[in-house]
DNA sequence: ATGACTGAGCATCTCAGA
């Protein structure tokens, strides 16, 4: 099983990356973030020619997150459980497939909207965490990939490109990932790689992707069953350098 | 030489991203 992440900044900005990646790649489910537009804004169609059926959780300008099967799966969440019932930010999608639980995140930020801002992201990363213990108590395989918005520890991000009190680095918010572990969850990408550089991000700006100035922020965390069948685990850093690139790239586990 | 980005929206700027 092939599992797939990518925050694409605008899904109708990169409708022809997804596509021209999936052939490449060929994932059995890609989860995708930061669509940025309502359901029937996504070019469902052009994802279905290629074998893929899209479930779409969006809302209009920000946010936004999809999964893209070509394996049967059905949608168990649209919304983090947990997370006010009046809570329109589309971040959550949650699907099953054969007996296996799938859940695509894009974690608040934090930095914006200022102590608000800042302490909803931790409520939704402790409701992240309950899902998951109340999923793990089932003792049935569950992943969890997505747009974290944590550099888990320093060797997850260049040094200087943050300052410490960063909402992605700052202490509360590596205790609140570190507490997802706890539960048992492995992280993929450090458990096959546990020292270096895996940036899953490069800014825009100061010309961050030729400079090497990166973060890792987006993940895949396994129960224990799919970790220790986890075969491989990498972001793709080859899209950064397409053009008109998104400013992540697609992290990939490969579970046997 | 102290520079510098991208996207959506009702938009000529603001907000958010990280």
């Amino acid at each position: 099983m092939k599992l797939a992440t990518w925050n694409v900044n605008s899904i109708r900005q990169r409708e022809n990356h997804v596509v021209r990646w999936l052939e490449r790649v060929q994932p059995d489910i890609l989860f995708l973030q930061e669509i940025k537009c309502e359901a029937p804004q996504f070019p469902a169609s052009r994802f279905e020619a290629l074998g893929y059926k899209a479930d779409v959780v969006g809302q209009k300008a920000y946010n936004g997150v999809a999964a893209l099967s070509r394996v049967p799966v059905e949608v168990v969440h649209t919304a983090l459980p947990g997370v006010p019932a009046d809570d329109a930010q589309a971040r959550y999608i949650e699907i099953r497939t054969g007996g296996t639980t799938c859940i695509g995140i894009y974690l608040p930020n934090g930095n914006s909207g200022a102590d608000a801002g800042y302490a909803y992201k931790l409520a939704w990363m402790e409701a992240l965490r309950q899902r998951a213990a109340t999923l793990l108590d089932a003792d049935e395989p569950l992943a969890i990939l997505g747009d974290f918005n944590v550099c888990p520890t320093d060797e997850d991000l260049s040094p200087g490109a943050l300052p410490p009190t960063d909402a992605l680095v700052c202490p509360a918010t590596r205790a609140a990932y570190r507490a997802l572990l706890w539960i048992g969850l492995t992280d993929a990408l450090r458990a096959l790689h546990p020292r270096g550089k895996l940036w899953t991000f490069w800014d825009y700006q100061a010309a961050a992707w030729p400079r090497d100035i990166g973060l890792r922020i987006d993940h895949a965390l396994l129960s224990p069953t799919l970790a220790e069948r986890l075969t491989s685990a990498l972001p793709d850093r080859k899209e950064r350098g397409e053009e008109q690139p998104s400013d992540h790239v697609p992290v990939v586990v490969e579970i046997d």
